[in-house]
DNA sequence: GCCGTTTTCGGCCCGACTGTTTTCAGTCG
């Protein structure tokens, strides 16, 4: 078992603990034991061996984590006499449903999993019933629907992880000489039917025993297996290849499938054929291009980032595509002050290290109070501590917020507060299942306040978990062009928040995108990659994209100039 | 359960919204 499926067996555990009414302070322990194990960087061995400690696993985690290494998910729940079948967590993934309402549908209902909610959604059976109102029973049905996608796929936040700790054990590996992900992760596809891996090898032997020893399926074109919470597995799929054929491999394996036919067919047109066997020249010769980059030049095209790689991919020139040496800082960065780990100074420490020319400071503001956000007096004391640090760093600083758009479309702060700000990110938090034209006006009456620069997260999906609010996005989009107030894309990959569709629709209207982190922890510095590879997924050009202006292009631009 | 101590026990993010049990428990961010 690797890092995540043990935390997701770590989480899974805590959500039952939560189901069982267990105390509320040792459930939110096993969940940050299983964060603190996916961030921490030592490897697993060492932390089992207790030869090295992590700040969040304390003994009682370290033992969960021997036992779910040892026997599985049913060992742990069988050593802390967990009664509540393993399915029940599926119910904590329910917009409006909490510990209290699953325990109640699992006694008095005998719903236990999220497909068993699903029938007692259709069949009406808990209509009327305490707690489920004929209008709440409508968003479930909703919600289910999202969620039941969730059976077979994976969020890209979970699988980009596990590939890339995948890939460096298999590059470990003697007799392995290159090692890729592939398919729907490589792509960046939002929800991934599996996650899919190209390796080559020149010595089979070392690779067949590691697969053997991880109870991998042999198949006719390499090997599959299942890792994460048993009741929904995560498949590993990976392609053996010769060392020539690695490249050839891994492009017809990223897909996606209509890219694929649209290459292989301009490649018939220019003589050459590509089957199972490979790319072969008009005399029936093999031939064995090295890297993609000589796929493509075989049909005259230039390379297209696996990103782009979709039924439109071709209309667009990849070389106009925002790259990340043009992102010259971050807009959307959460201090101490508010509900982010790093104090002031050590978020321009990183955004120094990193090289950016600027950063925002973007804390919540009042309404957000499990935040700590900040109240008119907080903000003008941040005002003080950034000129102080600003005096010793040689990264610009901007004084942001990132302010609540509330349930009217108002905003959590004065205008004469904001109109001292450098930068004014507007967010919906709270009071999300509002219906469609109630969220849109919310929204452009945020848009129309004039100090407003961007609109942060704009749909307030969660990948997976979350459709987000329902909103004509038309029409923001519209008013955006109008107001010039740049959208958001949040690189978080839980958001990757707004989707390529809306990325492109923006852009054709003139509106700004800013590529935000919207980082609370060290790590999420680098969630910047994935916000790059979402904007090729939407086909941004550097001058599509707010953060890639200097510092002072940026002030002209911020101050209206 | 974990952490951090003034070291073995106290503290741990808290207020708004929602549906409805119409007075507040449950959920959420």
């Amino acid at each position: 078992m690797n890092k995540q499926s043990i935390a997701a067996n770590l989480r899974q555990i805590a959500d039952l603990l939560e189901i069982s009414g267990e105390n509320h302070y040792k459930v939110t322990a096993y969940r940050n034991a299983a964060a603190a194990l996916l961030q921490s960087s030592f490897r697993l061995e060492d932390i089992i061996s207790r030869s090295v400690s992590v700040p969040g696993i304390g003994p009682d985690s370290l033992n969960l984590i021997r036992w779910c290494m040892e026997g599985g998910l049913k060992s742990a729940m069988a050593h802390l006499k967990i009664s509540v079948p393993a399915t029940a967590h599926q119910l904590l993934w329910v917009p409006g449903i909490g510990p209290k309402t699953a325990m109640v549908l699992i006694h008095n209902h005998h719903v236990d999993s999220l497909a068993a909610l699903q029938a007692a959604l259709s069949s009406n059976r808990l209509l009327h019933k305490p707690g489920f109102s004929a209008a709440k029973i409508h968003r479930m049905k909703r919600d289910v629907a999202v969620l039941l996608e969730r059976m077979h796929s994976y969020p890209i936040a979970q699988v980009w992880p596990a590939a890339l700790e995948l890939q460096r054990s298999l590059e470990a590996l003697s007799g392995v000489d290159q090692v890729g992900v592939t398919g729907d992760a490589r792509r960046l596809v939002p929800m991934c039917k599996r996650l899919e891996m190209v390796v080559s090898v020149h010595d089979r032997t070392p690779f067949q025993t590691w697969c053997e020893a991880n109870h991998a399926t042999p198949k006719d074109d390499g090997y599959e297996w299942n890792i994460g919470p048993s009741d929904n597995p995560l498949t590993v799929r990976v392609y053996v290849a010769d060392p020539p054929d690695f490249a050839q491999r891994q492009m017809e394996t990223t897909g996606d499938q209509i890219h694929d036919e649209v290459i292989k067919g301009l490649l018939r047109q220019a003589g050459y054929s590509w089957t199972k066997a490979g790319i072969c020249d008009m005399r029936g010769r093999r031939i064995s291009p090295a890297t993609e980059e000589e796929i493509y030049a075989l049909v005259g095209l230039p390379f297209f980032p696996p990103e782009l790689r979709s039924d439109r991919g071709l209309l667009q020139n990849p070389a106009t595509l925002v790259q990340a040496d043009d992102i010259q800082g971050d807009l959307h960065v959460h201090s101490n002050w508010s509900d982010g780990s790093m104090s002031i100074p050590e978020l321009v420490e990183r955004a120094e290290t990193l090289g950016y020319a600027y950063i925002a400071i973007t804390d919540h503001s009042q309404s957000l109070s499990i935040a700590n956000g900040l109240t008119p007096e907080r903000v003008l004391a941040q005002r003080a501590e950034l000129k102080r640090v600003q005096s010793a760093a040689s990264v610009k600083l901007l004084h942001g917020i990132e302010v609540d758009i509330l349930a009217d479309g108002s905003l959590d702060l004065p205008d004469d507060i904001l109109a001292d700000l450098d930068i004014v990110i507007a967010s919906v938090h709270g009071a999300m299942y509002q219906s469609k034209s109630q969220m849109t006006n919310r929204l452009v009456r945020a848009i129309r306040n004039p100090y407003v620069d961007v609109i942060g997260h704009p749909t307030g999906r969660i990948i997976g978990r979350r459709a987000g609010y329902e909103v004509d996005i038309e029409k923001v989009v519209a008013e955006a062009a109008l107001h010039g107030v740049a959208l958001e894309l949040n690189a978080n990959p839980n958001r990757l928040d707004i989707s390529e569709d809306i990325l492109r629709r923006a852009t054709q209207a003139g509106v700004a995108i800013a590529i935000d982190t919207d980082t609370h922890h060290p790590n999420e510095f680098a969630n910047m990659a994935y916000g790059i590879r979402m904007a090729h997924r939407g086909w941004l050009t550097k001058g599509d994209v707010l953060n890639t202006l200097s510092h002072t292009g940026l002030m002209k631009r911020l101050k209206g100039q």
